[in-house]
DNA sequence: CTGAAAGCGCTAACAT
DNA sequence: ATGTTAGCGCTTTCAG
């Protein structure tokens, strides 16, 4: 049924040359004459040759196959993270294989093990909600196969990093709402296992304190982050005595699930409360009000994660003298925040 | 640096045996007796074996590997495929390899003929805007792999497909906003040549026609799929005259961004202009007020895809029997629409 | 049930 | 500038 392919030695017995010539030649080797060249490149092409990626890696161990872990495809935040990613790597010559954990700490484990047999070249990662324990990435390092995390990471880990500051991003947010006139402001996030949320937390409590506000942990929701974790905590929200004047929740399409719920309860954003959300994924400038948020940006983080994987796997530079790289992040003032003055 | 990998020669060493006998037993193969296979088992584990894919694929002349070629990744509709495509391939045991072409002809060329150089066991596929010729998907066929498209389909090939049914789809829209009293519908879309969007048209006018309502070329807008496009839109049916009393627009999120617009204008939706999108994004429903869409099942779709492809691949079934497979789609009725009657 | 041996297609040292 | 040759690690006849 299949047709034999065409290999290099059927490319060497036509031009009377030697495989390895062939090999050379098509690896553009400057040792192989131009003309010679031309010759061999005619002819595969002619015969429809196609190189064999199992037998080079078979003889050069390498795959030239990048591991994309991550715990959602599902997400607009991760996707232009992989869009940046994919650029790169494809650029590079390298492929992707993408796993993801449905955040599941199990999954991911069960992944880190597939794609480590599968003998990824170097590992991109970003945590599920709730993994602390590192070993499934030690076979990675024990055979120097390079990973680095991003957005969800380990901080007290010896793994390169590519993130955002998620203390100030989370100050930032905190205190623009302070500026804004909130007195009580409530904190919509999830698993505070995980650093991103941590560190947004700890930034949101930090601006509390350097504006002379008390915490009121009654005012901290949990959850996940999915549209229903919206709907319930405003629903949460709703139901606080005193109620809030202000929201800050770690992820948009949750803080627009809550808008829509507050809003069918004829709570007027910004008036009575005022919402910043997180990442800045399209939704935000399409809901009404258009939603004040913290700039991600995944395509970049992508880039940079990969950039920096494949230079060290040229050897044009060296991940385990970096430690973390930040990218930059900021507030977007929009109207859902702004109490007073104008926005949009 | 990297240190050795342990092969079956280590472990047939180890344990007197052939690598025949590990090999075959690596495989579960009944040939080798529990009790060897047992005990390589156990030393594999302890020796920290890993199988090479390169050489098993090398001889075994499998890649194990099946291409997603898409038009665009940034896509909730394209990702929710993808989602599906990734589960059943990855509980089959296969690697998924994916590539984008940003709608670019050019840029699918280059991929089908890198996912060809790679040897992927299988495609699946969705064209790019403006791809008519197929050329480019002539060298799988001539090796005997499989191709199985989805959504953005070439309808006069042989390749099987999984599709919805866009006509009838297309008809249901505008129907119900005839039904809510629409007469003048202006029509949102992308490019005709591809089939989505012209079959959705005729059912646009297949049902204008049905309910004796003359089809007026001026209020066909063909655009890409940006927010942008939305924005202009809406810009372009406000200055219309008449103006039309309803819109069906072929994506969720043009959708949402031209109704933004729109209400920017002080244009009440569903009262002076009823809105019915297409894909049944998660953004239908956090808007307001809430969209009226078709529902595209695009996790339903990569399954049906990918387990289609992979049955071909085993064995069990054959592809090329199968022309198309058509998945449920439906109007779900929204608040945009309903100028008559009630709804959430 | 197990073993011997050939070879998948390519690369890279070494030789010329 | 080109050729020779020895494997990379595995699967799979064929032979016991």
């Amino acid at each position: 049924m299949k047709v034999r392919e065409i290999t290099i030695y059927d490319l060497a017995n036509e031009l009377k040359l030697s495989t390895a010539t062939i090999s050379r030649a098509l690896k553009d080797d400057p040792l192989v004459s131009k003309k010679t060249r031309k010759r061999i490149f005619e002819l595969a092409e002619k015969m429809g040759y196609r190189s064999n990626h199992f037998a080079r890696n078979l003889r050069s161990q390498k795959t030239n196959t990048i591991g994309f872990m991550v715990h959602e495809l599902q997400s607009s935040f991760i996707n232009s993270v992989l869009a940046g990613v994919e650029k790169i790597a494809t650029a590079a010559g390298y492929d992707l294989i993408i796993a993801h954990s449905s955040e599941s700490y199990d999954k991911e484990v069960a992944n880190a093990n597939n794609l480590f047999h599968k003998r990824v070249d170097g590992l991109i990662a970003s945590l599920s909600f709730d993994t602390r324990k590192m070993d499934h990435f030690r076979p990675f390092t024990e055979k120097s196969v390079p990973v680095i995390f991003f957005d969800r990471v380990e901080r007290n880990s010896d793994y390169s990093a590519v993130i955002i500051d998620n203390h100030k991003s989370g100050y930032q947010a905190a205190r623009h709402l302070i500026e804004q006139g909130c007195r009580r402001i409530a904190h919509v996030t999830s698993s505070l296992v995980r650093n991103v949320y941590a560190e947004r937390f700890s930034g949101y409590r930090s601006a509390l304190e350097d504006y002379g506000i008390t915490y009121d942990e009654s005012l901290l929701i949990v959850n996940d982050l999915s549209e229903k974790a919206g709907i319930v905590s405003a629903e949460q929200i709703l139901a606080m005595q005193p109620r809030p004047d202000g929201i800050f929740i770690t992820n948009d399409f949750v803080a627009a699930a809550c808008m829509l719920t507050l809003k069918t309860h004829n709570i007027r954003i910004p008036e009575d409360i005022a919402v910043v959300g997180f990442n800045n994924d399209a939704i935000g400038h399409l809901i009404e009000p258009a939603l004040t948020t913290i700039n991600y940006p995944g395509e970049e983080m992508g880039e940079v994660a990969a950039r920096t994987l494949i230079d060290h796997l040229n050897g044009s530079s060296n991940i385990s003298n970096i430690s973390t790289i930040i990218i930059n992040s900021g507030l977007i003032v929009r109207r859902s925040s702004l109490k007073k003055g104008v926005g949009r």
